[in-house]
DNA sequence: ATCCCGAGGG
DNA sequence: CCCTCTGGAT
């Protein structure tokens, strides 16, 4: 089975059995997804979306949160999962957003991971978001499934998952693919013990295939 | 008790 | 490369 025919199953199975996602992250702007993009690492969207309205009420944009000290901002992302860097974090993005990008969110992977806080995952997933670019966001349920189902080859980083994805995955399914990767990864196919018996992939599954043989 | 939709630093 | 940062959900 090729890559491009392994995909092509994968894909047809998401279209049918993967239900459409809950919870999502909110927000209405690009420096919005920004900062609950940031917040939401090792957290739900759920519990980043109980906090950001109120950091969003009280630093609307870069300059306002730019301006925020540190002992303001903890209190109110102090149940979030690594308050202390995520607190650094934002501050310290809104202010290099200030000095480099002129208060506005940059549209590029490139400038975006200058910013503290942001990495190549957080990137991709503002550029594609925000304009649409045929970018893939590769954490670890995107990582671990794509490994499992072939989507990716003996793929040893991040960045290597990423490339092969991005090179067998039609431009305009990237953004639908990514979100049924973490769908399927959060809820099926799981880091410990995998819902084999639930999952439609098993026949392309190399991961199945190995521990059944 | 154990796991989790990252990033930065040594 | 490996370690740390952290609270909440289950």
């Amino acid at each position: 089975m090729t890559k491009k025919q392994r995909y092509e199953f994968v894909l047809d199975w998401f279209e049918h059995h993967m239900p459409e996602a809950e919870t999502e992250l909110l927000y209405d702007n690009a420096f919005q997804l920004l900062v609950a993009v940031i917040l939401s690492a090792q957290c739900t969207d759920k519990r980043v979306n109980m906090t950001t309205p109120f950091i969003f009420a009280r630093y609307p944009d870069a300059p306002a949160l730019a301006k925020a000290t540190f002992d303001e901002l903890f209190p109110i992302i102090k149940s979030i999962s690594y308050p202390n860097n995520k607190t650094k974090h934002l501050i310290g993005m809104a202010q290099m957003l200030m000095e480099r990008f002129g208060g506005e969110v940059p549209h590029t992977v490139e400038e975006l991971v200058q910013l503290p806080g942001v990495g190549r995952k957080t990137a991709n997933v503002i550029t594609s978001v925000i304009d649409a670019q045929p970018n893939m966001a590769v954490d670890t349920h995107v990582f671990r499934v794509s490994a499992r189902i072939g989507l990716t080859t003996n793929a040893k980083t991040v960045l290597q998952a990423e490339q092969q994805l991005i090179k067998s995955i039609p431009k305009e399914k990237i953004h639908i693919t990514h979100h049924w990767l973490i769908l399927h990864g959060r809820y099926t196919c799981v880091a410990r013990k995998p819902k084999c018996e639930i999952c439609g992939l098993t026949q392309a599954c190399k991961y199945y295939k190995t521990m059944n043989d």
